[in-house]
Order: C-alpha cells, then sequence, then structure tokens
DNA sequence: ATGAAAGCGCTAACAG
DNA sequence: CTGTTAGCGCTTTCAT
C-alpha cells in the first residue's frame, strides 16, 4: 500500500473523520489552495497525473502534443495558476533580483531621486524583465533595519549601486553564495561577482581637454568631500591633467549629498581670487549652482566662464545657456549590470570575477563653446 | 559556561532511533541547502528540535529566554538564513508587492521615465518597506506579453498605476482573490479593491479661478487626445467651468504620450485667431512647450500670456520665468495606496472597496500672477 | 515547555 | 509515454 492510499480519506463533505494519521483531502478531489486550483485538481480534471501536469505545462517532457494541449486547455478553463512559492523552493530559483542603493546623508531612500539612479534603475528593469527576471526594490541597509526585509525575500542575485566600503550586506550576501553585481567599482575589498563602472578618469581628461580647446586656461573643479570611488577617481584624474599642462588646480569641495551646500561651493569658486575661467561640476545640480553663481559675479557663459558638469538631467538642454553635460550612460550601466548578474545566475560566462568599464558621453552645448575658440579637435593624447 | 551551556548538556542529543519505514533520510544530519545552514543544522547544533529553532527565532511560543537566546546564537554562529521560499511556502504569505505602470504608446518600460512615476514609486517603496513589504516592479500586461514573470513571483498583493480600461491581468488578479490598489480611479468597471486619485475635477476650478484671479479673461487649455480618467475628468472640469463664466472654450488635444506633439499643439494653441491670455497644459512637459512657443510669438509671460502646467518637475522653480505647476502629489498618493494595499493583506480595515480621494497642491510662481492683479485668493468653494 | 509529524504545491528521479 | 514517490525548508497543530 502506498503512501497516498494510506492517506486517503473519503471526501465526505461535512463529516468530521478522526483525525488519525492523514487529514490529506483527496488526491484528485477538493479544491484547496485558498480557493484556487491546485497542480491535482488540474491533474483529476485532465485525467492525467500531477507529473504530466507540470511536463505539459512547463514544455517539459516528451508529451504527445494532444497531452499537452488537452492539460493546458483544462488548466486555464479551472484558472490555475502555479504557486510561484512552491516552484521556487523546489527549484532554488525565484526569479527575483535584488537592486539597493545606498543612501547618502539622512533621506530614508533616495531611490529614483537623481535622474542616474532612476534611469539605471529603469534600464536595468527593463533588461531583467527580458530575460524573465523581475527587480526588487530593496533599502540600503541601515544599521538594523525595524524589519529584516532583506531575509524574507528569495533571492537570485542582487544588483548593488554605489556600495559603500565593506557594505556589511553585501559581504554577507556574498558569503552565502548570492551572485552580486555593483554599478560602481566596489570601494575597499568587497568581494563581489562583478562590477561595472564608467572609465572616470578618461571621461574627465577628455572633458578637461574639451575645455581647454575652447579656449581654458584656468579650469576649476568642483568636487566632493566623500571618498566613494567616483570623486576620488575624478578628482585624481583632475590633478593629474593639471599637473600634465601645467596648470594650478583650483577647486572647491563640499558634502555631495547637500543640496545647499553645492550652491556655497559654487559661489566660492567664483568668489576665489584665482577665480578659474571655466569650471566642472561632478555632480548633478552643478551645472545650475554654477550658473547661478556666474550670473551673481556678472560672469556670462561661455563669455567669461565656460561650463561642465556630470548630470543625466535634460533640463541642461534648455538653460539659459543650454550647458555642457557628461552622461554616464546609466542606461548603458544598468543593461550591462543585469546581463552580468544573470549571467553569473544562470552559470553562463567566465567564472568570475568580471569587470566592465563603460564609456562615458560628453554632450557638447553652448556653455563649453567659447565664441571664436577653434572648433578643431585636438589628437588624442598618447597612450604613456 | 553559560546557561546556554547547560542547557545544551543536560539536553542529550537524542540519537535518532530508525524511523518505522526508515525511507526519510537523516533528520538531523548533513549540511543540505546549498552548502548553507537549514534549520535541521541549527537544531542539531543547539539540541533541540526544529520546532524550538523555529518558534526561537520568530519569537512565537512560549520558551524560557535561556532556550530562546541559546538557539539564536547558534543559529547565528552557524549563519542560518531562514528560507523565505518555504517560509512563504507554508505561510502563503511572501511580503512582495508588485508595481506595475500602464506603458503609453511603444515604449517598453516608462517606470521612472516621468517624474509623477518616479516619486509616486519611491514613496510607495518607502512606505511598503516601513511595514515590512518589498516592491517588485513588473511589467504592464502587454498583449500577450511574457505573463510569465507575473506567474512566477509570488505576491501578496499589486499596485496599479493608472490602469486602462478593462486591463485583463488586474481582472485577472482581482479574479485570483489578489488585494489590486490601483493609483488612479479605474476606468471602465474594473474591480480593484481600492483606488486612490486626486481630485482632478477640483483641482482644475480651482487653478482656473486662481488665473481669472490674476486677471485672465480667455484660459486656454492644452489637453489629450486618449481617454483616460484624469485627462477626461481635467477636461470635463475645465469646459464646465467655462460654461458657469460663460467664456468660450479654446483648447488643443494631442496623444500625450508623444512628445513632439506636444509642442505643436502648444504652438497650434498660441497660433489661434482666438488666442488665449492664459493656457493650463495638461501634461508635464506643457510647460516648457508652452513657453518656448510663447517666445517665437513675441509673448511675455506673464504679461501676456499667463502659465500653469501639471508637473511634479522641479525645472520650473528655474525657468525663465518660474512656472506656476499643479503637483498631484504623487509621494502623499504612492504611500496611501501602500497603507490601503498591506491593511487589505494583512485583513486590517473595511471590507471594501475603498476609495480615497487626495487633495492636489498649486505651486504659485510668477508664470500665473499679472503684475498688478489682485493677490488675494478667493475663498475656497464651500462644498456642495 | 518541547518535540513529532503533517504537509504547503511543486518538480525531478525513477519506475512502469 | 505516463504515474508514483520523495522531498525542497519551513510553520503548525497536537501530543507529550
Amino acid at each position: 500500500m502506498t503512501a497516498a492510499e494510506k492517506h486517503q480519506v473519503s471526501r465526505t463533505p461535512a463529516s468530521l473523520p478522526q483525525p488519525p494519521a492523514g487529514r490529506r483531502p483527496q488526491k484528485g478531489g477538493g479544491t484547496r489552495l485558498n480557493g484556487r486550483a491546485g497542480i491535482r485538481d488540474v491533474a483529476a480534471a485532465a485525467g492525467v497525473s500531477i507529473t504530466t501536469v507540470s511536463d505539459a505545462l512547463n514544455g517539459k517532457g516528451r508529451l504527445p502534443d494532444v497531452t499537452r494541449r488537452h492539460v493546458r486547455e483544462v488548466a486555464e478553463r479551472l484558472g490555475y495558476r502555479p504557486s510561484a512559492a512552491a516552484r521556487t523552493l523546489r527549484t532554488g530559483k525565484s526569479g527575483l533580483i535584488g537592486l539597493t542603493v545606498t543612501t547618502y546623508g539622512e533621506e530614508p531612500f533616495t531611490f529614483t531621486e537623481f535622474a542616474y539612479f532612476a534611469e539605471m534603475a529603469r534600464a536595468a528593469t527593463s533588461a531583467a524583465l527580458a530575460r524573465g527576471y523581475a527587480l526588487v526594490i530593496l533599502p540600503a541597509p541601515a544599521r538594523h533595519s525595524p524589519f529584516d526585509v532583506w531575509a524574507n525575500v528569495a533571492l537570485d542575485g542582487t544588483v548593488v549601486i554605489d556600495p559603500s566600503d565593506e557594505d556589511p550586506v553585501v559581504s554577507e550576501l556574498v558569503r552565502s553564495g548570492l551572485p552580486v553585481v555593483s554599478d560602481g567599482r566596489p570601494s575597499g575589498s568587497l568581494p563581489v561577482t562583478a562590477w561595472v563602472d564608467n572609465d572616470h578618469e578618461d571621461a574627465v581628461r577628455g572633458l578637461l581637454d574639451h575645455l581647454a580647446e575652447s579656449g581654458a586656461r584656468r579650469i576649476g573643479l568642483l568636487t566632493g568631500t566623500s571618498t566613494d570611488t567616483y570623486t576620488r577617481l575624478s578628482t585624481t584624474a583632475y590633478l593629474e591633467w593639471c599637473e600634465q599642462v601645467g596648470q594650478d588646480p583650483v577647486y572647491e569641495s563640499y558634502p555631495a549629498h547637500d543640496p545647499c551646500a553645492g550652491a556655497v561651493a559654487a559661489d566660492r569658486l567664483l568668489a576665489r581670487p584665482d577665480r578659474p575661467d571655466a569650471v566642472y561640476g561632478l555632480f548633478d545640480p552643478n551645472g545650475t549652482d554654477l550658473l547661478a553663481a556666474a550670473r551673481r559675479y556678472g560672469l556670462r557663459v561661455p563669455e567669461d566662464l565656460l561650463l561642465v558638469c556630470c548630470s543625466e538631467s535634460t533640463v541642461y538642454a534648455t538653460t539659459e545657456p543650454p550647458i555642457t553635460t557628461l552622461s554616464l550612460k546609466p542606461g548603458r550601466i544598468g543593461n550591462t549590470v543585469i546581463q552580468l548578474l544573470i549571467d553569473a545566475i544562470e552559470g553562463i560566462g567566465p567564472t568570475l570575477p568580471t569587470q566592465r568599464v563603460m564609456p562615458t558621453d560628453l554632450v557638447v552645448r553652448t556653455s563649453s563653446q567659447r565664441q571664436g575658440a577653434r572648433t578643431t579637435v585636438s589628437a588624442p593624447r598618447a597612450p604613456d
């Protein structure tokens, strides 16, 4: 006698059967699952076994087309929806990818706050969906958040945007064997599965060259006080470039996540005795702030001051004048991050770790083109 | 050593006698779970049963504090992470909430594309997280799209932004018993669990009054050709308002999801023989487009033309001149939607259906304040 | 106070 | 080709 038979119980509706051995409802019978049909209901209704149902629905076995079609029909008729939870438990794959962005400052949740994140997230979501995965938005690991949402979600992998040094959650995830791909080089020695980042140094050099082409003699930098790799690499590249062309560095730093501090720093930069005749701002709002500051000091852009900032915002196309921006192409990054992650999840691709450096895009507008400046482009620097 | 140690010693780890049928693999034994510790490993290591482990970790049973602490310690030491999949399967709750936005036009995925969605999603994510849920971004159900993703994720409920008429996925979800809360009144007879929306009619009346206060004699409208409730309600309110004050309606419609069409429509509106001296644009980009069109026709804002548009974008604070905007307060909506949905999921609150109408916010800037116009604000209309 | 056992619904070996 | 069976790892009565 099989276990099933042993547990078999008559489907007497209201009668209270004695509780011994099995309370299992009849196998082919009643509707469970919170009123919805389960795989066994479909099997019964279609007159096949649950295996056949599973195979028919997943295109797995080598069933005759008739059976397959029939089962699918019955399933449809019963409004059968397979339980994702059961499938996940069984297969160990949830089809879910976590997406986290490190929050700066006091803000609880800065997702979509900045054009960069918004676009990156959009692209990532889209790319994941295209490969059959969905994204779960998860909070940056605040120290001891109330619910540990992280623990309650079955993830196949995680994307981390701008992981901070030694991020505890990331290490934890990696240690537990979950693939983690980061947008931005991991600072410290975070052992991510892979990372994607821009070639920030190259971008800065290119844009400084562009400003110099436009006639800039002294280029200033608006940078951040934080130690993330973006800020660090960009600033270093600036300093090196200055040294190379023999210009004294002129820069102001401020805490990048403080919106007011940026405006103040922009002002400070233009108030200096060694006022630059061109400025590159590392952060999105710098363009607006610098423009405002320039106005206060009666500086015309681009006649008296050339301006470039790093931003994904479209507003700089319509400012007065339009401002040249460096785009990090977050969409491309989001897409790449997801491809890498899913490859890792599915065991495709190299056995890691992988890193991908993506190009940036300088969108040249009026603010960086001085009237009468040469428009020829200098030959690319020789690789040294 | 500690009480824990004592506990462990007194609890002689019962070497299990051979189970009757002997089919079951060793219960307290080896490490499964893809190399990670399972609840049974913890139980064995702590010298207790898996029940006790579960209770200890979930704060459920009435265990002595010592046991609880001991179990937690052991779990921590083994790096035990409970399987979310198993928990979900067992409890029927995943802690996951779906978030969908109906896509317009051909775009594959417009999530975060518009400031409204971005902010709404941000707030919703934040609110969900605060109550222990995470959001899963899901694609709008394109006609016969890979429905797969929807079927492969265990959802406790879903948020739908701007559901289209008779959205098949929504009906399907509702039919299968899943709570669905929509942002925006469901068009047609979509049987959502609850919905949240702005009082669009009131908003339009208020803003038209404001324009009239500022001296507008003929207010034009830039509206959409689509039939969604937002467009419909706003347009109707406009027409009724016109009738009420005895003004001939002056409006242009265009397909709202087409970015170029908006600029053209703005131009058309200002090119009319019965050119309005004030315009309200229903969609985000209308402000910029109208400003550009006004410039082309040599109209000064606000001297010759008053301008208001519905937008969440911050750019209108810094345009020349700054433009008055109607904010729908997407953050508030996102938060409310989530509260309603989680209440429904957890069985709190009214037995539905619920609907919540949220106020809007007119951010008055230069573009709607004609020089010399009265600045007093009319008393709010009495509730009728 | 603690443990044994029964599954949640599904998929994957392995028999027939 | 199709069915039987054994769990995936956890929560939960129920019995001790």
